[in-house]
RNA sequence: GGUUUCGUGGCCGAGUGGCUAGGCAGCGGUCUGCAAAACCGUGUACAGCGGUUCGACUCCGCUCGAAACCUCCA
């Protein structure tokens, strides 16, 4: 327990020591979902990804500040398209206010990150409540030279940029490379150079989305939100900044350069980035057509799913993955996690019964002196270590399934544990199992099918002893059912039933 | 083409220069009225070819293969 947080930086590529800038408080900033669709398996990782790295950093005692940004403006669809952003243009499909869109899939994401068991980050900010700040932003940038405006538009100059600066730092892009390779794209002639990027963009006439700045009517550009926001409300120098590695260029990178030219330095001390999920081994994105959302996944509706599976299954199959690793989905690696899950969770029930019991065994008589090198001892060691090593959950989750395999000898009065121990043990299952990784019994979906199915079966029973006048068990089922607010009547056609 | 990452037993997925990952599935057993659960046992896995080394799955090089990013995407 004592080793050093270990967490590894996507810009220096390796494992260092965390050390907040400002202990006992952590800041950390994460770049959250674009309200524009339904929420899908892909936003479920970051979000449970920092969510536990959230949760454990609270559990190491840090007082954390976490904030969680949510884009209802400025991500544009495509520079070689009208200008336009995702959000509007769906506002004029669906015949609809942008912010009814953006309201509405808000709402959902809210509703199936609660269903993860994902908690409420401190800070969710809107990139639209933040448009002064952004603008404020841009000026500074503007005034530090690396800014120019045409026609309304604010790009940043990114060749002059890389003059005194390193473009290209975090993605280990080279600027030549960039240029040379960019030379495709249309729409760009506004631009002095084809790398540079929008850091304001003048609103067409029948764009609906805009504000008035000092340069146009228009929309932020869609790096600009992250740094505004971070800076506001976690300083101009903070922690820890994640997202996924999908954002790591070009969002992350001009991220870096906007601050290190509106401040004058950089704002972030450790990048995080989490990897892809992908199916069949591609990627799961909208463009390609193959991504199935977190509704989908919980109601089984999605035609290449067998079946439905809970949020606690989704949460499971996600964390059984190092966060930087790629993870593929398919029926038999989710219905894994789920069987491994329910062993899991079997077992901490187990336990919860163990300690009512008040296992004894020898070692209990020493007191303290049971618990350093005992296997809980080394187990929790272990557990630790694993956190430590920059979040290693699947290592974590393996050894919370040997404190499983050691829970049901002892429930099989095959070993046996000292009360030491077991209070440990009980510890490291609240804190791990429930605390970090977040997970908890899953809430049957369907009560009602539930009690549909059990009073089913029970008017079955009771009928077998009525057809062989076994009136004793007959009337011991109905008068157990009636304390319970259920009637039951006979009727001619059989027996029916229902709740007062 | 450039940047980055990866290739582990039937499936999913950790990890390490020499010592068991783990889960799911399979097989054999114990237990059990039956079933399930649980427990025990069980797999010459580390893409290929070279090199470094006393020793490499782990380090280096090459080859093959895959993915992400370079254009909105978690």
């Amino acid at each position: 327990m004592e080793n050093q947080l270990l967490i590894h930086n996507t810009i220096t590529r390796r494992k260092e020591r965390f050390e907040p800038i400002n202990p006992p408080f952590a800041g950390m900033y994460v770049c959250g979902p674009t309200v524009y669709g339904d929420p899908h398996l892909g936003h479920a990782r970051p979000a449970i990804t920092f969510d536990m790295i959230f949760r454990y950093l609270q559990h190491l005692g840090y007082k954390v500040r976490y904030v969680r940004n949510i884009t209802d403006v400025g991500h544009l669809v495509a520079d070689l398209d009208d200008g336009d952003d995702k959000i509007a243009k769906k506002a004029r499909v669906e015949q609809l206010e942008p912010m009814e869109i953006a309201q509405y899939y808000a709402d959902r994401y809210f509703v199936y990150m609660d269903a993860l068991n994902v908690k409420r980050p401190s800070i969710e900010p809107r990139a639209s409540g933040h448009i002064i700040e952004q603008i404020l932003m841009v000026q500074q940038i503007l005034d530090a030279g690396f800014g120019y405006e045409v026609n309304g538009s604010v790009y940043f100059d990114v060749e002059k940029y890389s003059t005194k600066y390193e473009y290209g730092k975090l993605s280990g892009r080279v600027l030549d490379d960039l240029i040379s390779n960019t030379r495709a794209l249309e729409g760009t002639e506004e631009k002095r150079h084809s790398s540079d990027f929008a850091l304001w963009k003048k609103a067409q006439p029948e764009h609906i989305m805009r504000w008035p700045s000092p340069w146009s009517d228009g929309f932020p550009g869609w790096h600009i939100e992250c740094s505004a926001m971070s800076t506001k409300y976690l300083g101009k120098y903070f922690d820890i900044h994640g997202g996924g590695m999908d954002l790591l260029f070009p969002h992350h990178e001009s991220e870096i350069a906007q601050c290190q030219a509106a401040i004058g330095h950089e704002s972030v001390k450790y990048w995080l980035h989490n990897n892809m999920i992908t199916i069949n081994g591609q990627k799961m994105g909208k463009s390609l057509g193959n991504f199935i959302t977190l509704d989908e996944f919980f109601t089984g509706t999605h035609p290449s799913l067998q079946q439905a599976y809970g949020p606690m299954t989704i949460r499971f199959f996600i964390l059984q993955a190092h966060y930087r690793s790629t993870l593929d989905f398919s029926n038999e690696a989710l219905q894994a996690a789920d069987k491994g899950l329910k062993k899991l969770m079997a077992a901490s029930e187990t336990l919860n019964k163990l300690i009512q019991n008040e296992v004894q065994s020898p070692v209990s008589e020493t007191g303290q002196e049971a618990l350093t090198g005992s296997p809980i001892f080394d187990l929790s060691n272990s557990i630790y270590a694993a956190m430590n090593d920059d979040f290693n959950s699947p290592m974590v989750i393996a050894n919370l399934f040997e404190g499983v395999r050691i829970i049901n000898s002892v429930a099989d009065k095959k070993e046996t544990i000292s009360v030491n121990d077991l209070k440990l043990l009980k510890n490291i299952f609240n804190t791990f199992l429930f605390d970090i990784l977040g997970l908890r019994y899953e809430k049957s979906n369907d009560q009602r099918e539930l009690l549909d199915g059990l009073m089913h079966l029970v008017i079955a029973i009771r009928q077998n002893s009525r057809e062989t006048k076994d009136w004793g068990t007959s009337d011991q089922i109905r008068d157990a059912l009636q304390k319970l607010n259920i009637i039951v009547k006979d009727e001619k056609e059989g027996s029916t039933w229902n709740i007062e």
